[in-house]
DNA sequence: TCGTTCCGGGG
DNA sequence: GTGTACGGAACGA
C-alpha cells in the first residue's frame, strides 16, 4: 500500500480538515454556515460564520444548456455579468452516472435552474428538487454538503467531558398534549446541579410561564447538546405542542428562530400534518440526543437489556441509587397533589440517569460524529449503514474526484441467508460454545468482497480502517485505567467502529433502493463464505472427536468427551480455529455443565456455576402460567443433572399441589390482552365464546377497555375467572383464594404443554413412563431409577470422520431482512 | 394452531 | 427527505 493510498483511506475515514472544538453546525440554503467551536484549554464557546457553495450530484448537464454562459466549469476565469447566477460545474472521474458536480452561491439557484431544463426536457412543470427522478441526483441537508466539501467533522481534539450537556424532563398530567398539561421540569445543569421547575398555579398562564421558564434556564446555561430519554419520541413533541397551544416562543436553539425546526425522522413523532410523515425536531446551534436511541444501539450488539426504559436500564448499568424514588406514570400527577417532594424527587431522579446514562453510551456516536460528515444528532439516531457508511463514501468519493452509481435495484437475485443446523436433539454434557466476532465483514476483509460499483474499493477499504482502528481502540481501552475518561472514550471509539463494521454487510444486502452501493451479489458470497466457514468449522471440530449440537450462522455448541479438561476444550478451538481463513478469529465463548437441546435455537443451558440458561419461545413466554414455568425450570435442572426421579417427582409433585389446591389461582392463571369491547364481545358471545371475556363476565366485571391487561384462569365449569391484581385493593375478594381452578385442565396443560418440551431428552417409552400418571406409578416404578436421558442424532454421519462430505439433514438455509 | 404484523418509549 | 435487526407479543384467518 502507497502512502498516498494509506493517506486518503485516512481522509475517507476522518475527513482532512483539522479545524478542532466544533460542537455544533447550521447551514443555510444561502451558503451561509454557522460553525459554534468550543476550545478544549478554556472551554470558550466561539461562534463563527462561514461561507460554503451549496451543491448537488447529477447526471447530466443538458438541463443547464439553457443558461448559456452562466453555466460554466469550475475554475473558469473571468466572472459573468451576474455572478448570483452563476452555476458551475465539474465532471468527476470512473464510470458512475452521477458524474456532474454542480455548484452556485445558494441553493436556490442552482435548483431552479435545474428544475427549469429538467421539467422543459421531461414535458411536466417540477416545482421542487424531489420531483426529479431520485436515481438522477445526489442532494444533501445543508449541513452536510458543508462538511462534505470542507472535510470538516464535530469534536476534533474534543473528549465527550468537553461537551457542555444539558438534561431536562417534563413532568405532565397525562400523555396527551391536547389535554394534557406540564407541571413540572427538572433540570440538570452542564456543571451537573439539578434543579426542579414548577407550576405556580393552575390554568394556561400558570404552565405558559413554566415553560418560558425552562427556554430561559436552557438560554442562560447555554447547552451545546441538550439530553432526555425518549426526548425526541416525548418531551420535544409535548413541549412544541403546549408552547403553540399557549402562544410561547420555544427558544431553545441558539439562533434567533422562534421555534423548533423540523426534520424528517424514521423513528420521529407523527408530524402535526395527518400525512403518515414522521419528523424530529431540531433547535439550530445545539444538538438534541435522545438516549433511548443510544440504549437501542448498545442492545443491538449486545441483546442483554431487560427493557428500554430509563428506570430499568439504569438499575441495570448499575446507575440508580439505592433510594431511586419510583412512581407508576398514571399516579405521577395524583402523587404531586399531596405529596410534591416525592415527584421532585422522582423528577431530579431521572435527569441525573440521564446524564449518567448519556455519558456511558453516548461516546459511541460522539466518536462516530468525529469521522462522517453529518451533525452529531444524526448520527446518534441513524441506522448504521444508510446514516454512517453511506456519508463517508460519498465524501470519499469526491475527495477522490470519482463519480457516484445511483441507486439501482436488484435484478431480482434472491438474498441467500445463513446456515443453521440441528445436529442433535436431548441432553449433552460437558458442552462448549465457539464463535467468530464479526464473521462478516471479517470474510469482506479476506476475500475482499465488495460492491461491484464501487470502482474506488472504498468500503473495503473503510471496513479495513475500521478494524483496525477498532482492534487499536480496544488495547488502548484496556491499559488505560477502568473507570476512567480515557478508558471510556477507547471503548466508545470500540464501540462505534462496531456498529459501522458490522453493518457494511447489511450495507451490501440492503437492497438498491436503500444504500447506493448495494449488491446482492456480492452479499451471497458473503453468506457462501460463512456458511462454508461454518461447515469448515463443524467438520473439524468432529474430526477432533466432539460432539456436535447446533450451528448457526458464525457459532456452533458441541459435547466434549468425558475426560477432557478445559485447557483440552480451549485447544481444539485453537486448532479449528487456525484452519480458518486469515483474518478470521475463532473465539472461544463459553463452557457449560449440560445442555438440553430441543428445536433449533430452543435450548437450555445450565452453567458450571448451576445458572439455568432457557433460549427460545419453546422456554420462556409471558403468556405461560407461572407453576408450569416454575416446573419447568425444576425439571430442567434435575435432568441436566442427570436426576430422572428428580423430574418425576416435580411432575407429580406439581400434580398434586394442582390436585390439593396448594397453587393459588396466580400461579395457574395466564395473562392475556382484552381486545374486544365489552359490547363487541356481547355481540359474538353467542355464537363464539372466548375465555378470557367469559371469565370477565364471571367475575362480575361487565366494563373494561380495549388494550386492558388481566389474569385469567380456567374453572371447572368452563369459564373462568379473572384474577384479581394484587395492587387492587377495591376489587372484590382480594385477600381470598377460592382456587375454583380446573383441576383436570391445567394437569392436561402440565404435561402436554410443560412437561412435552423436555420429550427429546427420553425414547418415548421412557417419557411416557417418566411423566405417566400417578395412578400407574407402581406399573413404572422400577424402571424409572434406569432411564437416562438421551441425545439423539439428528443427521447420521454429517460432519462425522467417516463422511465429511455429507450434508446435515436438518440443516435449513435462512434468508434474513430481504428488501 | 398457525403464519403475519407490530412493537420496543414517555406521563 | 427517510430507511437496522431481532425476539417476543398481539393479531387475524
Amino acid at each position: 500500500m502507497t502512502l498516498t493510498t494509506t493517506q486518503s483511506e485516512d481522509e475517507w475515514l476522518w475527513g482532512w480538515d483539522p479545524t478542532p472544538g466544533i460542537v455544533s453546525v447550521w447551514a443555510e440554503t444561502d451558503g451561509v454556515a454557522t460553525v459554534w467551536r468550543r476550545s478544549a484549554a478554556s472551554g470558550e464557546l466561539v461562534r463563527e460564520s462561514d461561507r460554503f457553495r451549496p451543491w448537488l450530484l447529477y447526471d447530466r448537464l443538458d438541463d443547464l444548456e439553457h443558461l448559456g454562459a452562466r453555466l460554466a466549469p469550475e475554475g473558469t476565469p473571468g466572472a459573468p455579468n451576474a455572478p448570483n447566477a452563476h452555476v458551475t460545474y465539474r465532471e468527476l472521474a470512473g464510470p458512475g452516472a452521477l458524474r456532474y458536480l454542480l455548484s452556485a452561491n445558494e441553493w436556490r439557484t442552482l435548483t431552479s435552474a435545474l428544475l427549469q431544463g429538467a421539467s422543459r426536457r421531461l414535458g411536466r412543470q417540477l416545482g421542487h428538487v424531489r420531483d426529479l427522478p431520485e436515481e438522477t441526483i445526489l442532494a444533501l441537508a445543508p449541513e452536510e454538503q458543508y462538511l462534505v466539501a470542507t472535510g470538516r467533522t464535530y469534536f476534533r481534539d474534543l473528549t465527550f467531558d468537553h461537551l457542555r450537556r444539558l438534561q431536562f424532563d417534563l413532568e405532565t398530567t397525562g400523555l396527551d398534549p391536547e389535554r394534557d398539561r406540564i407541571f413540572m421540569v427538572s433540570v440538570r445543569d452542564p456543571n451537573g446541579v439539578s434543579s426542579v421547575l414548577e407550576v405556580t398555579g393552575e390554568g394556561d398562564a400558570a404552565e405558559a410561564d413554566l415553560i418560558r421558564r425552562l427556554v430561559a434556564a436552557v438560554q442562560a446555561h447555554d447547552p451545546d447538546v441538550i439530553e432526555n430519554h425518549n426526548l425526541h419520541g416525548f418531551d420535544l413533541p409535548f413541549l412544541d405542542r403546549r408552547a403553540r397551544k399557549l402562544g410561547v416562543a420555544l427558544t431553545l436553539g441558539r439562533t434567533s428562530a422562534r421555534g423548533l425546526a423540523q426534520r424528517g425522522a424514521r423513528r420521529g413523532a407523527p408530524s402535526g400534518r395527518d400525512d403518515g410523515r414522521r419528523v424530529r425536531f431540531v433547535a439550530p446551534g445545539r444538538e438534541l440526543i435522545d438516549t433511548l436511541d443510544a440504549v437501542r444501539r448498545h442492545d443491538f450488539s449486545s441483546r442483554d437489556l431487560p427493557s428500554y426504559g430509563l428506570k430499568a436500564v439504569a438499575r441495570h448499568f448499575g446507575i440508580s441509587g439505592p433510594e431511586r424514588e419510583l412512581i407508576p406514570g398514571a399516579e405521577i400527577y395524583t402523587v404531586y397533589r399531596t405529596d410534591p417532594a416525592r415527584v421532585r424527587r422522582y423528577a431530579t431522579a431521572d435527569v441525573d440517569e440521564v446524564a449518567a446514562l448519556s455519558r456511558m453510551l453516548g461516546g459511541a456516536a460522539f466518536a462516530l460524529a468525529r469521522m462522517a460528515p453529518r451533525r452529531y444528532e444524526r448520527l446518534a439516531d441513524a441506522g448504521a449503514a444508510t446514516g454512517v457508511i453511506d456519508p463517508l463514501l460519498v465524501r470519499a468519493y469526491l475527495r477522490a474526484g470519482m463519480a457516484l452509481p445511483a441507486h439501482e435495484a436488484g435484478d431480482g437475485t434472491v438474498h441467500s441467508g445463513a446456515a443453521l443446523h440441528l445436529f442433535a436433539t436431548g441432553v449433552a454434557h460437558r458442552v462448549v460454545k465457539a464463535d467468530v466476532a464479526s464473521l462478516y465483514p471479517s470474510l469482506m476483509r479476506a476475500y475482499r468482497i465488495g460492491p461491484k460499483r464501487d470502482h474506488l474499493g472504498a468500503l473495503i477499504a473503510l471496513v479495513d480502517r475500521l478494524v483496525e482502528t477498532r482492534l487499536a481502540a480496544k488495547a488502548s481501552a484496556r491499559a488505560a485505567p477502568p473507570g476512567s475518561a480515557e478508558r471510556y472514550a477507547h471503548e466508545a471509539m470500540s464501540s462505534a467502529m462496531k456498529i459501522v463494521v458490522n453493518s457494511a454487510y447489511g450495507y451490501l444486502a440492503a437492497g438498491g433502493e436503500l444504500t447506493r452501493f448495494a449488491d446482492v451479489h456480492a452479499a451471497n458470497e458473503v453468506t457462501r463464505r460463512g456458511r462454508e466457514t461454518l461447515d469448515l468449522m463443524c467438520r473439524a471440530l468432529a474430526e477432533r472427536g466432539v460432539t456436535l449440537l447446533e450451528a448457526d450462522t458464525d457459532g456452533v455448541y458441541f459435547a466434549v468427551p468425558e475426560e477432557w479438561t478445559e485447557a483440552n476444550e480451549r485447544r481444539v478451538v485453537a486448532e479449528v480455529g487456525a484452519l480458518l481463513p486469515p483474518l478470521v478469529q475463532l473465539e472461544f465463548d463459553g463452557r457449560y455443565a449440560a445442555m438440553l437441546s430441543h428445536e433449533p435455537k430452543n435450548y437450555a443451558l445450565v452453567e458450571y456455576g448451576g445458572t439455568l440458561i432457557l433460549r427460545g419461545v419453546a422456554f420462556r413466554s409471558s403468556r405461560a402460567e407461572p407453576y408450569g414455568e416454575s416446573f419447568l425450570r425444576r425439571a430442567i435442572r434435575h435432568l441436566l443433572a442427570g436426576d430422572v426421579i428428580g423430574v418425576r417427582d416435580a411432575y407429580l409433585e406439581t400434580l398434586d399441589a394442582l390436585r390439593l389446591r396448594t397453587l393459588s389461582t396466580h400461579d395457574v392463571s395466564s395473562r392475556v390482552r382484552l381486545t374486544k369491547t365489552p359490547a363487541q364481545y356481547l355481540a359474538v358471545r353467542e355464537s363464539r365464546r372466548e375465555l378470557s371475556y367469559e371469565a370477565m363476565l364471571a367475575s362480575g366485571r361487565t366494563t373494561w377497555s380495549v388494550g386492558d391487561r388481566v389474569r385469567i384462569y380456567r374453572t371447572k365449569g368452563g369459564s373462568g375467572g379473572v384474577v384479581p391484581d394484587p395492587g387492587d385493593e377495591h376489587a372484590s375478594g382480594a385477600g381470598e383464594d377460592a382456587r375454583a381452578y380446573d383441576v383436570e385442565h391445567y394437569s392436561r396443560v402440565l404435561r402436554d404443554t410443560f412437561a412435552a418440551r423436555l420429550a427429546r431428552a427420553f425414547t418415548p417409552a421412557d417419557f411416557a413412563a417418566v411423566f405417566a400418571h400417578p395412578d400407574q406409578l407402581s406399573l413404572f416404578m422400577p424402571s424409572i431409577a434406569a432411564i437416562r436421558p438421551i441425545l439423539t442424532r439428528q443427521s447420521p454421519g454429517a460432519f462425522g470422520a467417516t463422511d465429511p462430505a455429507a450434508a446435515p439433514l436438518a440443516s435449513q438455509g435462512r434468508e434474513p431482512h430481504l428488501p
